[in-house]
RNA sequence: GCCCGGGUGGUGGAAUGGCAGACACGGCCGCCUUAAAAGCGGCUGCCCCAAAAGGCGUGCGGGUUCGAGACCCGCCCCGGGCACCA
């Protein structure tokens, strides 16, 4: 039977094999003729008799993959085929375009699966890239390969390590606001401008005083430490209950000696500059949320008895009043020396738990935090804890001497570590205030019969001069009067930490650091880049059990002792140093990557600035410049987007680069979704082997449930591309993907309906080809007026669609213009070419094939986009529905030019007999539209 | 709890305040065929009905308007983000 009907099908019929042998073809003429390379102003890559040399740019980019072990599903792709539809009609349309495309493949996933297979992480990373390449060729996506790297590569990753560099060797000049070279500040220092401290310094105290002010520094604190994967996470790793998003172990907080990224000092530029975006707003509230910027005061509280002064920060200045005690994060540096020896008379017994001295009250519950991770700590309802510390702090407002206590509410990260608790006006302080039972006033009129904590607005009561005064008023008055009496300060704070920037892991970008026998770092000349990640069998990484934080990182690189010591010379002859043995994140590399494909070979520097500037710079005063479409997922709304922010700003500031963001337009395309099948047992069934009957869901006899969700293996769901090209072909799938839906809306896959967009292909095909000689159909006769005015208002149609990225719609246009061509005996090449034409971003195999068949020479990327006629946009007639009392009652059909007057006249008429003599009350007459009569 | 999105046929989805359901999948019918597939053509929101003609319809309840899927108010449900950040 197969054979039969295989033997019946015409020869030259649209089919798979002949879609794959047309698509094979072509991509090879693609790469024989770099027909997809776009030409940079400068360099190696320059080309002035390229069509679209000087032409207006337009730079268009994909978030870059990360190439797993289990390739390509049919979700992955949708964004690059979206990317790729655009940019192929931008071309078409006259712009110089930019579209490349790369690969992330440092970092954790690609050591894992190294570490489970047992293979050496650069073979495993080869081979998923090549994979990867091979896939996304196969659907004719148009890059310019010649700009594709791997984050992995050497010549890649030396720049890293040189940004890094920039990083280490800068400094945030707060009065200017911006980066500055570290030079400048050693400059400064010595030339007394900064005091005279200086000069009394030794060289190492020089070195850490001016190490202290890097963007790229060292330091002891709390990090977050995952023993089941064996290194520190930074806070955008960590998930909200307090575990790794990868492999979700529990994080714990550790005090660790770790590379950060002074990514606060831009914390204003990052809230500040998402306003020249043009970006989902939910994507720049997310970093505005993530930023957490809060304005409000630090105010000084003496501690009673004691010379120490606890520093708060708080929002709410306005309520000083109101602050009946004090509550410092449990490892506040402060706690230890306010610590009295015994407690005094009269402690309230709930406030010492159970201990003996306030010493070892403290001790207690510091070492009872510890032991919690993240998660328990803040479970949801959780009833606050904390314990008194014996000492008392002044009020600063009116002299009252305040409870002292520590608690894990108290974050040591935020603000000062330390809080001023006003319980009538803080729902946490409330809470706390009830379990310790400690004295709530009100600083702010409460509604009648108010309960708890009012954090709303009101008049300030109880609260001396401020009283009656609403909330800001109260506190920029607040804030006046503490910066008078020179007991606080307005202040502004950040959720935003610096950046955790080292790993404890072998597959990463080494540090171009080295450390001499005073353990400071010394940044490595750029003519000793790159440092090459040291080959070796023993990558896997130290990972511990889960849960237990009392474990040490170690590097892997540290195992490799002949790399780690190394002879160098400096510049002060040659010298044994120690190297740095974390590595970079895995963000590293994708947080500059937008700029090396402007100018991939370039070995003197990171971007020539005439490269960077035509295809990111500024294009009008204010214009942040940047990448002018980029397109992914939003789960990169923080992590990827803030980090490749911070650092294109940091080299903004150096003068690298002339754009200050990196990525001007963001575009956070869809996800395709897939149903997955369970049998009663709960078990995963291939969806591929279940059948729908009757409504229901089989696998063979059995009722099986339906699950909507991702496309994963561990679901039996997967779809790949591959399957997609082997059955339909690449320009279907392409047709598929892209007519499914709106390109940001996620939507379920759904295989049955991919032979729609097979259909129309083939339509559009039989226009241009008889099926059984394969001789081409086309007149040269013109197109009949009717079907003209049908062309050029698709014309029109797909055009806006196409800017808009609306290719759904522009697919159900061109569905529709050749279903109205499908009828016809013979076919115009009035009509076959422009619809050829507006076919080929979506279909650019067939496109180019038929373009052949009509005749032309050569690849059809750079011939013009069709426009449309606007005189051929003017309907010949127009059909008025007319509507009585909101309901269409009957239709006149009259010419364009026919008055308003007539058009009334005509309508009254056609609802004659609806109106059955009686006069409306007002007739409208929308023009082009309806007729509204109103009885 | 707070902040974003979103709810339209059996399904994916269309609709500058102006004829709801474009286009596609699926389904039904027809042509072609010995037959089937493919292809081509027709029908396909729901209710009533032989048909015509009606009636009802965009999560629910109100409102604005000649006219609301769209705008306003109040709910419900789904998805996502944030959540001891002082």
């Amino acid at each position: 039977m197969v054979t039969m009907s295989e033997t019946e099908t015409p020869p030259f019929r649209y089919t798979a094999a002949l879609a794959g042998e047309i698509e094979l073809r072509w991509q090879a003429f693609w790469d024989a003729n770099g027909t997809f390379h776009a030409p940079n102003p400068a360099g190696e890559l320059a080309d002035p008799d390229h069509p679209r040399a000087g032409a207006p740019k337009l730079h268009v980019q994909d978030m870059f993959p990360y190439p797993s072990g289990a390739g390509l599903h049919v979700g992955h792709p949708l964004g690059y085929i979206g990317t790729d539809c655009y940019t192929r009609y931008q071309r078409q349309a006259g712009f110089n375009v930019l579209h490349p495309m790369g690969f992330d493949a440092f970092g954790l996933p690609a050591e894992q699966y190294a570490v489970q297979t047992g293979t050496h992480p650069a073979v495993t990373t080869a081979a998923n890239v090549e994979r990867y390449r091979q896939q996304l060729r196969r659907l004719g996506l148009a890059y310019d390969d010649r700009r594709s790297f791997s984050t992995t590569d050497p010549d890649y990753y030396r720049w890293t390590q040189w940004i890094f560099l920039q990083v280490f060797n800068s400094w945030f000049d707060p009065s200017a606001g911006k980066a500055r070279p570290i030079q400048e500040l050693i400059e400064s220092y010595e030339s007394g401008a900064r005091g005279p401290e200086w000069a009394g310094l030794s060289a190492v105290e020089k070195r850490q005083l001016i190490d202290d002010h890097r963007l790229a520094y060292m330091s002891e604190a709390p990090v977050n430490w995952c023993p089941g994967l064996g290194t520190v996470l930074s806070n955008e790793e960590v998930t909200p209950d307090g575990r790794s998003e990868r492999g979700n172990f529990p994080v714990f907080k550790r005090s660790l000696k770790q590379w950060m990224m002074r990514i606060t000092t831009y914390g204003d530029r990052l809230i500040e500059d998402l306003d020249t975006l043009d970006w989902p707003e939910p994507v720049k509230l997310m970093q505005r949320n993530w930023i957490g910027r809060s304005r409000g005061a630090h105010v000084d509280f003496p501690v009673a008895s004691s010379t120490g002064v606890i520093k708060v920060f708080t929002t709410r200045p306005d309520t000083l009043f109101g602050a009946t005690y004090m509550v410092l994060a449990p490892e506040h540096e402060l706690v230890d020396s306010i610590v009295p020896a015994a407690w005094p008379q009269g402690t309230h017994a709930v406030w010492t738990g159970g201990a003996d001295t306030p010493a070892a009250a403290v001790e207690k519950y510091r070492r009872e935090a510890a032991e919690k991770t993240e998660e328990e700590r803040t479970a949801d309802g959780k009833v606050k804890t904390g314990v008194f510390t014996g000492a008392f702090a002044v009020n600063p407002v009116n002299g009252a001497e305040i409870p002292v206590f520590i608690a894990d509410y108290v974050l040591a990260g935020y603000g000062t570590g330390a809080i001023m608790a006003v319980p009538g006006q803080d729902e946490r302080d409330w809470a706390f205030a009830e379990v310790f039972e400690l004295p709530i006033i009100r600083t702010v009129e409460a509604p009648e019969g108010f309960e708890g904590a009012f954090t709303g607005d009101g008049p300030a009561i109880n609260s001396a001069w401020l009283d009656g005064k609403g909330v800001a008023e109260a506190k920029a008055a607040m804030i006046d009067w503490l910066e008078a009496e020179g007991k606080g300060k307005g202040a502004t704070t950040y959720r935003l930490r610096d950046w955790l920037f080292s790993r404890q892991r072998y597959w990463g970008e080494p540090f171009p650091i080295v450390y001499d026998e005073t353990g400071l770092p010394i940044a490595l000349p750029d003519s000793m880049l790159p440092v090459v990640l040291p080959d070796t069998d023993d990558f896997s990484p130290r990972t511990f059990d889960p849960e237990d934080a009392d474990t040490e990182p170690e590097t892997p690189l540290s195992r490799i002792k002949e790399w780690v010591q190394v002879e160098l010379d400096l510049g002060d002859g040659p010298k044994m140093y120690t190297r740095e043995t974390n590595t970079m994140p895995q963000w590293a590399g994708s947080c500059w990557y937008e700029l090396r494909y402007l100018d991939p070979h370039n070995e003197s520097k990171l971007v020539d600035p005439a490269n960077e500037s035509y295809w990111m710079g500024p294009r009008a005063d204010g214009d942040c410049g940047g990448v002018d479409l980029y397109v992914g997922g939003v789960e990169h709304a923080v992590l990827h987007l803030l980090y490749s922010r911070f650092w294109h700003k940091v080299l903004f500031d150096l003068g690298h680069v002339s754009s200050f963001e990196p990525f001007k337009k963001l575009f956070n395309q869809g996800y395709i979704q897939a149903y997955a099948f369970r049998d009663e047992r709960g078990v995963i069934v291939p969806a591929e082997e279940v059948v729908e009957r009757d409504g229901r869901w089989y696998h063979g006899d059995s009722v099986v449930n339906r699950e909507y969700g991702k496309m994963g293996k561990s679901l039996k769901n997967v779809v790949t591309p591959d399957e997609m090209c082997e059955q339909y072909g690449a320009d279907t799938f392409r047709v598929y993907e892209m007519a499914m839906g709106p390109l940001d809306v996620s939507r379920p896959w759904e295989t049955r309906a991919v032979v729609g967009s097979q259909r129309f292909l083939q339509r559009a095909w039989r226009l241009v080809v008889d099926e059984e000689t394969g001789a081409t159909r086309v007149t040269d006769e013109p197109l009949d007026p009717k079907t003209r005015k049908v062309l050029h208002r698709i014309i029109a149609g797909v055009r806006e669609d196409m800017e808009e990225l609306r290719f759904n719609t522009a697919i159900a246009k061109l569905i529709e213009l050749t279903n109205a061509l499908t009828p016809q005996e013979t076919v115009s090449r009035e009509a076959v070419e422009p619809l050829v034409l507006m076919i080929s971003p979506f279909a650019p195999h067939l496109a180019e094939e038929l373009w052949g068949k009509l005749g032309h020479e050569g690849s059809l990327a750079y011939t013009a986009f069709p426009v449309a006629d606007p005189a051929q946009l003017v309907a010949d007639a127009i059909t008025y529905p007319v509507q009585v009392n909101g309901k269409v009652r009957g239709r006149v059909e009259v010419s364009p030019e026919t008055t308003e007057d007539e058009v009334r006249a005509a309508a009254l008429a056609a609802v004659a007999e609806v109106l059955a003599g009686k006069d409306p009350k007002k007739v409208i007459v929308v023009k082009g539209r309806l007729v509204s009569v109103v009885v």
